[in-house]
RNA sequence: GGUAUUGUAGCUCAACGGUAGAGUGCCCGACUGUCUCUCGGGAAGUUGCGAGUUCGAAUCUCGUCAAUACCGCCA
């Protein structure tokens, strides 16, 4: 036997009974007489004591143990006389009466603590080590729970998991497929799934009703810490249901998983439309953490000869609270540098400081004077020490712009509170999006979502513009600035699939080559039907408060779309080149 | 594909164009109540790689490789 108990688990309560405990050595404190070894296991840590007076040689034994071995002791559990109330089993010591070395270690090359001092890469490479550590311990813990609990709650509304073919059928549609080679058919190929989409339609053709799956989905495009090649989608599709029966399935299952894993409530989840989400916080996924709206200038800006502003589509502004007197000439000039990086791309920034003492201090001030100024700011509520910011121009870009200067000054002010969670719907996406470069429509959501009932009419015969206004019943699930899921009601009728694949470009024997099993599948009384998908991974970062995904995947991939501790990908044999009739080029 | 930052001891980092250092880890020794043990000693470096400028390069220039973040991309 090699444990009667976890490192975890004794208390004062044990004292006097004999334990065996296993686990890895995290340090030892050597008093050339007495000898403390932390021994860590998942659960915990638990210290124990070897004596030279007791035992010298167990005593001698233990001094040699390294960092990460692996040992088995057997013991008695007692009282420690100088407590250590930082840890559960801070109460009690092992007194060892037999140790087994199971396994040595080598020195690891980071150290395995809370706080490891060990770099992306190298944490990466040794993968195994890294995952000992209690953060990433307790969060792929918590990635199990959460599954556990999307699981225990689809089971409770009655969907059946249903797992789907990971080797499919390429489209060009979309992100890039990884694409994999079929030996036995040589020269084609299977693609790995960016989702089940298709598959989960098939399903509410089928008769499943209500389906769900946790299922991994694979694109190959380029990554971000919020971004794996491979990652884990919450996916689920239904029958018979409108919008809003989708979202209150899923605002229910967010609610369930907050309430369960953080012991937070939620409450009700307000549902803001596309076009006003862009409008009040120039995002689809605004956060909402904080306000500070957009407030639209053109009428008390324009006018005063202030050319910038005056040949502007649209002048936009947002005031940030308390900072009038905080920030000094030089960073508001960093400021400015900031929202002209190439990545914003603003070309100045305009602010109007309603400083303490009453006065205003702005960088148009010769344009507007100190009354004009001071009632705008009476007029959109600027109190004294606040700093109204402003950019202008095209209103697409302007409204950009202004959404990752009011993130920035968020989280400058601090605004983004952890453990504050404000999730929201945004609803009414458009159907279509107009690609300049391709000259061609793309799908917004996906080519199988469709327009809202009162536009259906409008798309079947409407021209380029109506095209560009059509909405489509498709939705998003955001949670403080971060897009958790999104979904849409489906087409289920084979004239407007095949109408929506003409709207995006496909040929007919293109659309009938790549999606022509599920419009034939639609002429057998496919069931309206609708459904979401939530990013797994982000959802456990998102609730743990975290921006980067990789620390609530066991093996993630590198930026470069590496694993670094495999060393994949890599080349393969020539031989196996050769069987699946594929040569390189050099 | 692009922009930015970074690359120095096992690890995390420092070093004005002029002898490459610190903390930590590691090894040896001392120590009977530590839990960030303490004390003494020691080993440890092709400054990512390759050129160039210079009397002299970790430092400046160019190239290259790698990591990270972001933009493009992600129906």
């Amino acid at each position: 036997m090699y444990r009667s108990h976890n490192c975890g688990e004794l208390r004062i309560a044990d004292v006097g009974s004999e334990v065996t405990l296993s686990g890895w050595v995290q340090v030892s404190r050597d008093f050339g007489g007495l000898t403390f070894v932390d021994l860590r296991d998942r659960y915990g840590i638990t210290q124990l004591v070897f004596n030279m007076d007791d035992n010298e040689e167990l005593c001698s034994k233990a001094r040699t143990l390294g960092r990460e071995f692996v040992i088995k002791t057997v013991g008695k559990v007692r009282e420690r006389s100088n407590k250590n109330p930082n840890r559960d089993t801070g109460d009690v010591e092992i007194e060892v009466s037999a140790m087994e070395i199971l396994n040595a270690s080598k020195v690891p090359p980071f150290t395995i603590e809370e706080d490891s001092d060990g770099g992306d890469e190298l944490r990466m490479q040794y993968r195994y080590l890294d995952l000992r550590r209690g953060p990433l311990q307790r969060n792929i813990r918590f990635r199990s729970k959460l599954a556990i609990e999307t699981r225990k709650y689809m089971d409770s509304q009655d969907f059946i998991e249903v797992e789907t073919p990971f080797l499919i059928k390429s489209t060009p549609e979309g992100a890039r497929d990884f694409v994999v080679p079929s030996r036995l058919n040589e020269g084609q190929f299977y693609a790995l799934p960016q989702s089940p989409q298709t598959f989960k339609q098939i399903l509410m053709v089928a008769g499943l009703d209500k389906y769900f799956q946790i299922v991994k989905c694979f694109r190959d495009e380029d990554l971000r810490a919020d971004r794996q090649p491979e990652f884990t989608q919450i996916d689920c599709e239904m029958s018979y249901v409108t919008r809003d029966q989708i979202l209150e399935t899923f605002e229910g299952l967010t609610v369930h998983l907050f309430k369960e894993l953080k012991g937070i409530d939620l409450g009700k989840f307000p549902h803001i439309s596309y076009d006003e989400a862009l409008e009040r916080y120039g995002s689809d996924k605004p956060d909402l953490r904080f306000d500070m709206e957009f407030i639209y200038l053109n009428d008390d800006m324009k006018g005063h000869g202030f050319n910038i502003f005056d040949s502007a589509e649209t002048v936009v502004g947002i005031v940030a609270e308390g900072t009038a007197d905080e920030y000094s000439n030089k960073q508001m000039k960093e400021l400015t540098e900031w929202v002209q990086r190439p990545q914003i791309g603003a070309k100045g920034l305009v602010y109007v400081k309603y400083q303490g003492d009453g006065s205003i201090k702005s960088t148009v001030g010769k344009f507007y004077s100190d009354d004009v100024l001071k009632a705008l700011g009476e007029k959109i509520g600027a109190k004294a020490g606040d700093v109204l910011f402003i950019l202008c121009g095209e209103e697409e870009k302007t409204r950009k712009q202004l959404n990752e200067l009011r993130l920035e000054m968020g989280r400058r002010l601090g605004l983004m509170e952890e453990g504050d969670f404000k999730p929201l719907w945004v609803i009414d996406f458009p159907l279509l999006e107009w690609d300049e470069e391709s000259e061609r429509f793309h799908a917004m959501h996906h080519p199988f979502t469709s327009p809202k009932k009162e536009d259906v009419q409008r798309m079947l015969t409407g021209d380029h513009a109506t095209m560009k206004a059509l909405r489509a019943d498709a939705y998003d699930l955001v949670i403080n600035g971060s897009e958790i899921g999104g979904g849409s009601i489906r087409i289920h009728d084979r004239a407007l699939q095949q109408k929506n694949f003409d709207l995006l470009g496909f040929t007919k024997e293109e659309a009938q080559a790549q999606f022509g099993f599920l419009m034939d599948a639609f002429e057998y009384g496919a069931p309206p039907h609708g459904g979401i998908a939530f990013g797994f991974d982000r959802l456990a970062a998102v609730m743990n408060g975290q921006s980067s995904i990789r620390d609530f995947i066991a093996f993630p991939k590198n930026n470069q779309g590496r694993d670094m501790m495999i060393d994949a990908p890599s080349p393969v044999d020539g031989e196996q080149l050769k069987e699946l009739g594929i040569s390189l080029n050099e």
